[in-house]
DNA sequence: AAAATAGTGTCTATGAGACACTATAGT
DNA sequence: ACTATAGTGTCTCATAGACACTATTTT
């Protein structure tokens, strides 16, 4: 049991939240090599006394402001050279972000919140690309695009058994922006019916007996989810 | 970006296999402290220039003679106290062998193969058991009990959707061993019927034409799967 | 022949998708 | 009245489970 040499661990946070039927990922504008000017996500290195988990929220916390969130570990990427300077093992979480949570605590941070373009369709996987609002395609340091690709791919697959998408949300919602939800997290369309249907077969929402307001057309009941969950 | 102290970086495997409607696990019996005495996992630390994945395999090579197998990144474990010595972040990662491939390799290695008790059903998770020939309760060392729960829930939610029963069989296999391998992962019984159907329909399996032999009943045609993966 | 499993055919229950229809809000 | 979406009812289609039956091997 020798160790050799000791590398470094980060733990690195994708957040991802949905607005008008896009992915938005929360990231920083990079002001040091390496990668200056490039765009990266929330990172920093493990303290000695705290948990993958803690350290996640807290570097969560601290660079973006954001807490309470959904957040859940989602792979560990460890290749040789994906810092220049040293070598670093980083275990990657993913939190999924409701978007009026995640304007409020923008003032915090540096961050900025800049759309994914996910250029691959289900869940084959690989990297992801960051756009402007302009459109303009954003660079990436490290190898963040693959973990951002790895978070969409994870919360595809997951949305066909658990209900993540309430995270998203407000805590009282339609079906509609549920549907929405889901459909711009998969990029497909779904049928409305069946949506219902499952959704209100789970047994995870409660109707309100309140329906939506300040809509221009027949407002739709709202529900709220059954417990809301984080770490 | 200051990195305080460094943990130490281990890759602990956690390689699966099936047999007469059980599951088992290698794992390696502690000669020294802490936990001497009880079973671990084969494990071992990071080298300065190798990515997460080769270190699997290296260490599952190395300690177990097992090459060539399926072998894929479980789960980061990162608890302050898991390793009493110093702190120690594992990421785990998972194999599957097939029982006859694990017995040729297992001349080499100080490992033993044990009996997994999955206390649990469907994909609730928490630790498993380990179980000696004559039932009896093995105690186990770190949180290796937790990992080889892990691995047990993930494959049973893998096995919705991905063909990793194969990974348990020799090249050639029956309709019936397949079903035998998902029945016990599960740990449930399965539809014949719907079963033969489901896996036929996938396109995985090419018939051989070919009919196992020495069985005392009508012998059931041999398949191959379409493209035996490893990582 | 008996035992055991392989393999096929068919019926039913369930759930998703498609479609049509009615209901209700704002403009 | 018009528009847009909410919400319901029903039909069809695909798939899983249940069941019955025939086929084929060893003992």
């Amino acid at each position: 049991m020798e160790a050799g040499h000791k590398p470094l661990v980060a733990v690195d946070v994708a957040a991802l939240s949905v607005w008008e039927r896009r992915l938005w990922a929360v990231v920083v504008p990079r002001r040091a090599e390496p990668f200056r000017g490039r765009w990266g996500l929330p990172g920093g290195f493990i303290r000695m006394h705290e948990s993958l988990d803690r350290a996640a929220e807290r570097i969560l916390t601290t660079e973006t402001g954001l807490g309470d969130v959904f957040l859940e570990q989602l792979y560990s990427f460890g290749a040789a050279g994906r810092d220049p300077r040293a070598r670093v093992i980083s275990v990657a979480y993913y939190a999924l972000v409701d978007w009026n949570q995640l304007q409020k605590s923008k003032a915090m941070g540096q961050t900025e919140v800049m759309r994914l373009h996910v250029p691959w369709a289900g869940e084959a996987g690989g990297a992801v690309e960051l756009r402007a609002a302009d459109g303009a395609r954003l660079p990436t340091a490290f190898d963040h695009a693959e973990i951002l690709g790895m978070a969409v791919k994870r919360i595809r697959g997951k949305l066909n058994y658990a209900p993540i998408g309430f995270q998203l949300l407000q805590k009282k919602f339609t079906l509609r922006q549920l549907q929405e939800i889901h459909e711009t997290i998969l990029n497909r369309k779904l049928n409305k019916d069946s949506f219902r249907r499952r959704m209100l077969s789970s047994g995870l929402l409660k109707a309100t007996g309140r329906r939506e307001a300040d809509v221009d057309h027949r407002p739709g009941e709202l529900y709220g989810f059954v417990r809301r969950s984080a770490i």
